[in-house]
DNA sequence: CTACCTCGAGCTCA
DNA sequence: CTCGAGGTAG
């Protein structure tokens, strides 16, 4: 047993530790000296050495874990992690408005006086922090809005996330963490000392130490965080603006920017946006625009959400970084089904975070458009902050001595005499010779790939090894490699030889759409795909099939039809899909046009099952010929209710879609 | 598209 | 140590 001075000084201990480290780190306004601080740490550590009991995961001095995980384990969020729309400009913010007005009209909320909270929107990284009776619990990144990681050990880390709130709810909190811009110098100069690579900006530096499994060096790189938004009170009252929560956030002991300015319309956003476009440089964070939100929270809810994101919020991002740099060359890609696509070989640029030295001109309307030349210079950006687009020709820098841009009427790289050929009805030309070499190496990395034989440890690397040493130069070669062949490569030895033929083995078995996919029938990717494997089921009806069949089918138009019979139709083709057949084997999963149980039903899933996953459930419903949606609308069938279902269900009450329990579903599925 | 982390494997040299 | 693959983030 403690004694009684012991644990009272333990408990004062913690807390004034607490509330300095508050002061220091949230507020930005420290009250003692570091010396001090530690001294109190020290104390702490000491009482917990001398009575280990006393000591729980949120103790101060339990920030950093002293065992590196083994991996990041994969949470299923609560509430879906959604994300805002972009606009661009005014035009877009009036027609975002113009929306919001309309919609609140028509749900009868266009009385309250609107107002919008702007906020600054954070370049970081957005993270999912769960509290349980005010005890910090876990802490997740955002993954695909449903399903993100686990990384509450590096996120205790940081100083200026609370371990417990001010108040005993059990809560939701969503922010942004982010890297200071001298911290980032701090650590690339420390690499730079080590020899490592350099980090290229505070977003990716914050990226990478939120990675680190082991939370020593998460610790040791200073992350810092800012909190905006809660999904999910109990145990307190849920403020009825946006404005309101950022205010309970700040009392509840987060850090929250508070840069934030509620506005009664959209010229003020206007001016808002207008003057951090000049400011936003001048902050130790990165910003890439402003969030604004309706901030009635009645309003909001009833707004709503599209199947993509609130309708009652967007993101004002700032206009994109431009530079200027020299398009040294225009060069060809040949793609997996021919299409020949025009690439812009740049000297090398910063922009937006990364080196550019590439970016694709699309087709050739494109160069005309641009009257982009070999040797212009050229104003370059990243559209949406991630693809390098071409803007304009910086015409007044002409000296006369730029190329002018000809598409060539031969492509070497399409193999044989090089001719192409216009795709009719499209701005793209494409190889005539389907199969050169550089279209049968696209072919075969989409082979393998994650989409369709999912075969693993077989990259672009490997796959270029096989074909120049003429090991594969038909799909089905993939599955008769020899050992014998592969060992005599060099970098393959025994292990990585056997590796590659278990995930070969492996591969044997395909879906009917995963082995659509996978033969690279232009204009037949995964979703075509999927729907020919539905409402077809066989190869052997598709091939048979006439363009009126096929178009017949939902999603499947014109110019796919088309295709897949032209493609049938080539001898080498047949050759190749029915050596193939011969390797593989369709797995049946129940026909689904008209054997499919479920044929004719679409199910919307929403909260947890015990039994299944959500993808496994969708595996099921569809293998049974049944439809899965995002969405629920009158045409749904089916809502599957699983634990903490949420506003799905309610939409299906409110539409009278019928809702089924997890045990009535696996009811009905069941064989 | 680019940057980052982590892992397994092969190669190289002590 | 280096390379390739695979995964994640924005």
């Amino acid at each position: 047993m403690v004694e009684k001075e012991v644990t009272e000084r333990y408990e004062k201990l913690k807390k004034t530790v607490n509330h300095h480290r508050y002061l220091y780190y949230v507020l930005d306004n420290p009250q003692i000296s570091d010396s001090a601080y530690d001294t109190l740490i020290h104390e702490i550590i000491e009482i917990e050495e001398k009575y280990p009991e006393l000591v729980t995961p949120n103790s101060p001095t339990q920030r950093v874990g002293d065992v590196p995980l083994k991996e990041f384990k994969k949470i299923k969020h609560q509430v879906p992690q959604w994300s805002f729309d972009d606009i661009f400009d005014y035009e877009d913010l009036k027609k975002w408005e113009e929306k919001v007005l309309r919609m609140a009209e028509k749900e009868n909320v266009a009385d309250k006086s609107l107002s919008y909270c702007c906020e600054l929107k954070i370049d970081g990284l957005k993270v999912i922090l769960t509290y349980k009776k005010g005890q910090l619990v876990s802490a997740a990144t955002r993954g695909d809005g449903e399903i993100g990681e686990d990384v509450t050990q590096n996120i205790r880390t940081i100083q200026s996330v609370p371990t417990e709130l001010t108040e005993p709810m059990d809560l939701i909190a969503v922010g942004e963490i982010w890297l200071n811009k001298k911290e980032l110098a701090r650590i690339n100069s420390e690499r730079e000392k080590t020899g490592e690579q350099l980090f290229a900006n505070t977003r990716n530096a914050a990226a990478g130490t939120i990675r680190q499994l082991d939370s020593k060096i998460t610790a040791s790189r200073k992350l810092d965080t800012f909190i905006y938004d809660i999904d999910y009170l109990v145990g307190g009252e849920l403020p009825d603006s946006q404005e309101g929560e950022l205010e309970l956030l700040s009392k509840l002991g987060f850090k929250v920017n508070q840069d934030r300015k509620v506005c009664k319309n959209i010229e003020e956003i206007q001016k808002v946006y207008e003057s951090w476009i000049k400011r936003k440089d001048r902050q130790d964070f990165g910003i890439d625009g402003l969030v604004i939100k309706v901030n009635s929270r009645q309003v909001q809810e009833a707004l709503g959400y599209t199947a993509k994101s609130p309708r009652w919020g967007v993101a004002y991002k700032f206009p994109a970084e431009q530079v200027t740099t020299v398009v040294e060359d225009i060069v060809l890609q040949v793609g997996r089904t021919g299409v020949i696509t025009p690439v812009a070989q740049l000297r090398p640029v910063l922009v937006a975070g990364s080196t550019v030295s590439r970016a694709t001109l699309h087709n050739e309307d494109e160069i005309k458009r641009l009257d982009v030349r070999i040797g212009d210079t050229v104003i370059l950006q990243k559209a949406g902050d991630v693809i390098p687009d071409i803007v304009e020709v910086v015409t007044s820098l002409r000296t006369g001595k730029e190329k002018p841009y000809q598409f060539p009427e031969f492509v070497s790289a399409c193999g044989g005499d090089g001719r192409i050929e216009r795709v009719p009805g499209q701005v793209a030309y494409r190889c005539v010779d389907k199969n050169s070499f550089a279209a049968q190496e696209r072919k075969f990395y989409y082979f393998v790939s994650k989409k369709c034989f999912n075969m693993d440890g077989l990259g672009p690397k490997i796959i270029d090894a096989l074909l120049e040493n003429n090991l594969i130069t038909d799909y089905a070669d993939i599955f008769t490699l020899k050992r014998g062949d592969l060992l005599a490569l060099p970098r393959f030895a025994e292990k990585s030889v056997d590796n590659i033929l278990e995930s070969v083995a492996k591969a044997r078995k395909v879906t009917l759409a995963r082995f659509i996919a996978s033969l690279s029938i232009p204009q037949i990717g995964e979703e075509t795909a999927r729907d020919l494997s539905d409402k077809i089921g066989s190869i052997e009806k598709i091939r048979n099939m006439t363009e009126e069949e096929l178009q017949s089918i939902e999603g499947v138009g014109p110019i796919s039809s088309r295709e897949i019979v032209e493609w049938f139709k080539d001898k080498k083709n047949i050759k190749t899909l029915d050596r193939l057949l011969a390797q593989v084997e369709i797995e049946k999963g129940e026909q689904n046009s008209k054997g499919g149980k479920l044929s004719g039903m679409s199910f919307v899933l929403t909260g947890t099952m015990e039994k299944y996953s959500r993808d496994e459930a969708k595996d099921i419903i569809r293998g049974l010929g049944g439809d899965v949606n995002e969405s629920v609308s009158k045409n749904t069938t089916y809502v599957v209710a699983g634990e903490n279902a949420g506003s799905k269900l309610e939409k299906a009450e409110k539409l009278g879609v019928k809702v089924l329990t997890e045990s009535q579903f696996l009811d009905l599925v069941k064989v």
